[in-house]
DNA sequence: GTGTGTACTTAGTAAATAACTT
DNA sequence: AAGTTATTTACTAAGTACACAC
């Protein structure tokens, strides 16, 4: 049934708006319902039994006002608060008597010593009473026991819960239990387990060991860095030669001359006008020229050029202006694309060539390599996602002046455009970009990188791999220090671990403090106090926007203490706009990771939890004995179970409603046949009315009205059939040089296909139905089971295809899951890697081939 | 510590192609 | 052959993380 039930940590995303309601009722996938009580009443019913905190209600006072926008929060916060900042020690968790925790502001400095401290009730400097009363000793809680988690996995949670009380309090600091036991062998750098075997299978990149003959294949083997890894060279040197040819700029612009509307009159442009009114027109009736704020932006940077070039009328008011005609210049431009011929894409096609011949290459310690994103990006409209502030300005054409080159002293520098200089030639070996410039809407910085197929990214992906695999052997401490930590006495520590907790259980990203002219998006930093609900035993809502405004919503059990914690957090804020984890900043955070293991970030942990579920979950789902389809099958549903857990989402396309629509009729066709082949049974035997009722329900989604529908389309159809076959036999006749088929025999021919009709009509209101010749009991019973599957087997599919329709596989399989995985696991069960790595894919991952068919990440 | 800037990874979507229908 | 639809690649926005200046 539905998975979420056992999937308690990541629970999948209520489609809310988008559940295409397939009425079907017995096929309705029950993607998960939507909890959303009234946690935050919850909450304080609940207080009593916690702690005080509330008292301290002095702390509230304090002017916490701090930013009501996202943006600057923080500091404000911050500042005022500090004082009180060190008394957060001093709080403490309350364990079942309802411990006081409070934030006296006073005094008390360092919140060092707070340590274990909390147990004095005492009031501390304002009176805060708190009812710190029976402070337990603190120490000692159970919770910790089930630290280690098996992380997200489904199963798993469920039951978590009570778990052994272990007592393991350890608190874990750094170092953390070397409890490798881990089978990785080679930990290290990757190299270990490789050499050998390459998968098979795949066509053009296939080493073979004899002796290449094309310079091609040698050339391969002179990059194939992999080999011969030196473990610990010094990366900060990227190259000590670094040849290319620099940048492609976009052509000039050209007029097309094709005039918008003001006022209902044709306008005339300069040609720099005319451009930028273009990248509008060519937007219309997109989501984007739908949106007020880039409009807005548009309008705003458009009306001033179109001003400076003295454009008469004056262009004063968006909707006086009609960019039809520009839109529809564009439609046709598009057409016209569409209709080129043969030779006219060829040759567009060798342009395309010879420029990528010309930039997309450069030679790096003398190896050939390819050049990612060569092109200068073309001036137009920023589109900025979700609410971005500046989406929709103008984004200015790039002159070489502002691009900055990066190639070695011995290279030649590359021409700049006739006419014009670069910003600026420089040597730095410590970098990997070739150019770079300025974004004037964001000012921001682009940069022209290698192809991801190149050595240098090649090098990188597999560090970054390699960094996560080695989690894979401190995990097991990790998990026990933050959840031993959950409950310190310092506020900041007891933070800390939250957010571990939920970087590592939810797959949540760091979430760096944003600007002010950026879209109000966060990650688990930055969360604040509108996205989490509570709600009563230990259920986190979360919800909020996250990297490119996608959303994450998802519903889970979580620790007890994390609950607690999270209560607390929220308590301490006095309103909206706070953040949750007030004393954290994704540095401090990534300073003790750093402690912890040697490269430990807090994105590691998403690219550790992707990889080892995938691997988990194709161990589990991949039928050893099944076909290629079934395999691959299996792997797509890991990869989706990963690509859930990371929250990759995408737009559900146009055509989706209809197709699932499709699939659905293509259900209740299926459905109909066995209502005929029911009543068929009933026909050949009557009897069995008694004995088998069943025959007589009618099949669950069935409409009379769908079935009369369905008949004339079915009869339609055949008709066309007949009328093919007719004009066909013709045909050959013809060729044959016999007698052609009269049209008379045609009609006839139709005329049985509307007898036929007839039938149909009469057999569905009498329910009789004689049914094939030769039909009997047995064989429709047979057919029945058939359809059963069938039907399954589509449904099947159609939920799949539901649940994908918002669900992006590829941003896990590009970046996060390691495709030693996936290059093991088509030696093992012998699927063609291409039928799971496109052709970019293999390049990316070339690294990758060569591993052991039980190679375990 | 905070604040700012840089460099590089990760992300969804638009455009281009390939595969499949009609 | 043309029209769809599905898949792959190109594009560039939006993150993370860390260094450096104050």
């Amino acid at each position: 049934m539905s998975d979420s039930e056992d999937m308690p940590l990541a629970i999948r995303k209520k489609n809310a708006n988008n559940s295409s309601d397939h009425s079907d009722s017995d096929s309705d996938v029950p993607l998960g319902k939507r909890k959303r009580s009234a946690a935050r009443q919850v909450i304080k019913d609940d207080d009593e039994d916690d702690e005080s905190i509330q008292n301290s209600g002095s702390d509230s006072d304090k002017p916490l006002v701090k930013r009501t926008r996202p943006a600057v929060r923080r500091k404000t916060y911050q500042e005022d608060d500090d004082s009180d900042d060190d008394d957060d020690g001093d709080y403490n968790s309350n364990h079942k008597n309802g411990s006081a925790s409070k934030k006296s502001k006073d005094s008390n400095s360092s919140d060092s010593d707070v340590a274990l401290a909390k147990r004095k009730p005492t009031t501390n400097g304002n009176g805060d009473a708190k009812r710190t009363k029976s402070a337990p000793k603190y120490k000692e809680e159970s919770s910790d026991s089930d630290s280690e988690m098996p992380l997200a996995k489904k199963a798993s949670a469920k039951k978590e819960a009570p778990a052994k009380k272990a007592a393991a309090k350890v608190k874990v600091e750094s170092g953390s239990s070397k409890t490798s036991k881990s089978t990785s062998k080679s930990t290290s750098n990757g190299k270990t387990a490789t050499s050998k075997s390459r998968v098979k299978s795949e066509p053009e990149s296939d080493t073979k060991p004899k002796k290449p003959k094309k310079e091609e294949e040698e050339e391969e083997d002179l990059n194939a860095w992999w080999l011969n890894q030196n473990e610990n060279e010094d990366d900060s040197v990227k190259w000590t030669s670094l040849h290319h040819n620099g940048v492609f700029f976009p052509p000039e612009y050209i007029p097309h001359g094709v005039k918008m509307k003001y006022e209902g009159k044709a306008i005339t442009l300069a040609p720099e006008v005319e451009e930028v009114a273009s990248f509008f027109g060519a937007m219309l009736h997109t989501e984007h020229a739908e949106n007020p704020t880039f409009r807005e932006n548009f309008f705003k940077d458009f009306s001033k050029l179109a001003k400076r070039h003295k454009t008469v009328p004056e262009i004063k008011s968006f909707s006086k202006c009609d960019f039809t005609p520009m839109y529809e210049y564009f439609q046709a431009e598009r057409e016209m694309k569409k209709s080129m011929t043969k030779e006219q894409k060829q040759s567009l096609k060798e342009e395309k060539l010879a420029l990528e011949e010309q930039y997309g290459i450069c030679y790096l310690d003398g190896r050939k390599e390819k050049v990612g994103n060569f092109r200068i990006e073309p001036p137009g409209l920023f589109r900025g996602r979700g609410k971005h502030p500046k989406t929709g300005c103008l984004k200015l054409r790039v002159q070489p002046e502002q691009v900055t080159l990066n190639l070695s002293k011995d290279a030649p520098v590359p021409k700049a455009p006739a006419g014009h200089k670069w910003a600026k030639i420089v040597h730095d070996d410590t970098k990997t970009w070739l150019a770079t410039w300025k974004e004037n809407v964001n000012d921001s910085t682009k940069y022209v990188f290698l192809a991801a197929g190149s050595s240098l990214k090649g090098q990188s992906d597999m560090k970054k791999f390699e960094v996560a695999r080695r989690l894979k052997g401190e995990i097991e401490g990790i998990r026990r220090g933050y959840m031993a930590d959950l409950k310190d006495k310092k506020m900041f520590i007891r933070q800390r671990a939250t957010a571990m907790y939920l970087i590592d259980r939810l797959a949540l990203r760091a979430g760096n403090e944003k600007g002010e002219d950026e879209a109000d998006t966060v990650g688990c930093c930055s969360l604040r106090y509108e996205h989490v609900t509570l709600e009563k035993p230990d259920i986190m809502h979360l919800d909020f926007l996250g990297k490119d405004s996608i959303r994450f919503q998802k519903d889970m059990k979580v620790d007890e203490q994390v609950f607690k914690n999270i209560r607390l957090f929220k308590r301490e804020p006095a309103q909206e706009g706070d953040e949750l984890f007030d004393r954290l900043k994704t540095s401090e955070l990534n300073k003790h990771l750093q402690n912890l293991m040697p490269g430990l970030t807090a994105k590691v942990f998403r690219t550790y939890n992707a990889s080892f579920t995938f691997q988990d979950q194709l161990q589990k789902l991949t039928p050893a004995d099944g076909t290629v389809a079934e395999k691959l099958l299996a792997y797509n549903r890991a990869n989706r179970e990963v690509a859930i857990l990371c929250n990759h989402q995408r737009a559900v396309s146009k055509g989706h409603a209809g197709q699932m629509e499709k699939i659905q009729d293509k259900i209740r066709a299926l459905k109909y046949q066995k209502y005929k082949l029911k009543r068929t049974i009933l026909t050949l035997e009557p009897k069995l009315k008694k004995k088998r009722p069943e025959f007589l329900e009618p099949e669950s989604d069935l409409e009379d009205s769908w079935m009369d529908e369905y008949e004339v389309q079915l009869m339609a159809k055949e008709k066309e059939k007949v009328t093919l076959k007719w004009e066909k036999e013709n045909q050959r006749r013809k060729e044959n040089k016999e007698k052609p088929q009269t049209e008379k025999e045609l009609k006839d021919m139709l005329k049985e296909v509307d007898a036929r009709a007839k039938e149909l009509a009469k057999e569905r209101k009498s329910g009789n139905v004689p049914g094939a010749r030769g039909a009997t009991v047995e064989k429709c019973e047979a057919q029945l089971l058939k359809l059963d599957e069938r039907i399954a087997a589509t449904r099947t599919a159609m939920t799949d295809k539901d649940e994908n329709k918002q669900t992006a596989l590829g941003t896990s399989k590009i970046n996060y899951i390691d495709p030693r995985i996936s290059t093991a696991w088509c030696q093992k069960y012998d699927v063609p890697l291409e039928k799971i790595f496109t052709k970019i894919l293999r390049d990316k991952f070339k690294w990758a081939m060569t591993v052991d068919p039980d190679w375990e990440f």
